[in-house]
DNA sequence: TACTATGAGCGTACACTGTACCATGACCGT
DNA sequence: ACGGTCATGGTACAGTGTACGCTCATAGTA
């Protein structure tokens, strides 16, 4: 186990009293913190999946005994918290400074990047129920630009609940694709999906396969299209100001 | 062990051969077979959480050993893929014989609902990549009322992009929420929210939340609200053949 | 009726999980 | 020098998914 003691930065001392945990939080590549466990916790999940992420592989990752980690966490549940968390984080707020419709599509492409990277957290965040502070603040800013866009109270409302709806769904559905680019979908689609689907049982879908492998089809820019359908839808509920 | 054999009607058997296994599954009070063992294990799902969903526990509900299940489903993740399949079942398929936007707002407000019935499906859809029968059932005929509807193939892939985000997004937000109705809502948001939205940090959260309650905002219409853009907003895409 | 093949049911075992409890030992202020 | 504080992690326990292989009721055959 080598455990590396963080040296602690004399005036930081003199200013107020400093307790050792404190200190290692702000440490960054030296001894444990919760931001460390938190974020190799990410790592992990990225690389293996959540069902590979236990408390002894992330502690061996980090050098640690697995009861370490219980310093920084209470528990695999706050862990997780803290990993979602850290994915809100990720995402970039709406820009200040353009038009409504430019700053919602900017963080919303930015969100859907982000939940691309890191397939886990749509999956984990049905079953948690408490925002934590990245994800509060995000909130805060998506909704200050809705209604200084003009929107009441009631309507950011509305629109929140739709462009959220609209990104984690269409991130949980990329999610559970087997395939990325259109070429990737077409060869797919051709090998796995069309042979599944008998014209005769499945006439319709059959047909679309076929027609989408032949057109080009690219999955990387529907989320674009409809991104922008319901921005527009939303441009009149706004009270133009 | 209770085990209770199924009794094979003659004619059955007269007619051609048949596998006991087989007759298991027809069997509906009786024995085990793959349908008893996954409804059940969406029961135990829907009162304990996908959590406390394991095979010794659903082996109990069913008063039998843990391994017997493994006759019926070749591993877990196979039997959570049937579970989810099960849940699209549920769902109510767009009905023939209305304008498409009636049939897409019934079949969307269906799922809603089954979805809220079982919120671990929308966390377990995250990791499972191929689609079940009842999931392709389900996708064929939307597709179907779709183009008989006038969309081009192109456009029905993005309306059925658009409307499943919704869908499941909405459900996903939802499953996280801590409160159903208007009045839980107004209780949880004086009580728990705005405690933790100090004007100066979170003004506009802060200001969304007492508003919300002051009008008595009832999130169980917000549903409806979104759909209806969306559907609207699909309406010009169509053909109108 | 006796014999055999089949396959449902499940007891046991193994590697693994989250985590409660407790011992260790380094650091700090006095 | 000493006592208190606290990060660290070893051990243990209940519970997990499931591989393996046994029992024994049944169906089919002779």
């Amino acid at each position: 186990m080598t455990v590396r003691w963080t040296i602690v930065k004399p005036f930081e001392r003199a200013r107020r009293p400093v307790s050792a945990r404190e200190q290692r939080q702000v440490a960054s590549d030296a001894g444990l913190s919760k931001q460390r466990v938190v974020v190799e916790a990410v790592r992990l999940a990225d690389r293996e999946g959540v069902d590979g992420l236990s408390m002894r592989r992330l502690a061996g990752a980090l050098g640690a005994g697995a009861m370490s980690l219980y310093h920084y966490v209470a528990s695999k549940e706050e862990l997780l918290d803290a990993m979602i968390d850290i994915v809100f984080e990720e995402i970039e707020l709406p820009p200040e400074g353009t038009d409504w419709q430019s700053a919602m599509r900017r963080r919303a492409v930015s969100a859907r990047r982000v939940l691309a990277c890191h397939p886990w957290a749509i999956g984990l965040m049905e079953s948690r129920t408490s925002p934590g502070p990245a994800n509060l603040r995000h909130r805060e800013a998506v909704t200050a630009c809705l209604r200084r866009a003009g929107f009441t109270v009631l309507m950011a409302t509305h629109a929140n609940w739709l462009l959220d709806s609209y990104v984690y769904g269409f991130a949980l559905q990329e999610a559970s694709l087997p395939f990325d680019t259109a070429y990737e979908f077409a060869d797919m689609a051709e090998d796995v999906f069309l042979p599944q689907l008998p014209p005769d049982e499945f006439p319709y879908l059959n047909e679309s396969a076929a027609a989408l492998v032949a057109a080009g089809y690219d999955p990387a820019e529907e989320f674009i299209f409809g991104l922008d359908l319901v921005l527009a839808a939303l441009e009149p509920l706004r009270a133009s100001a």
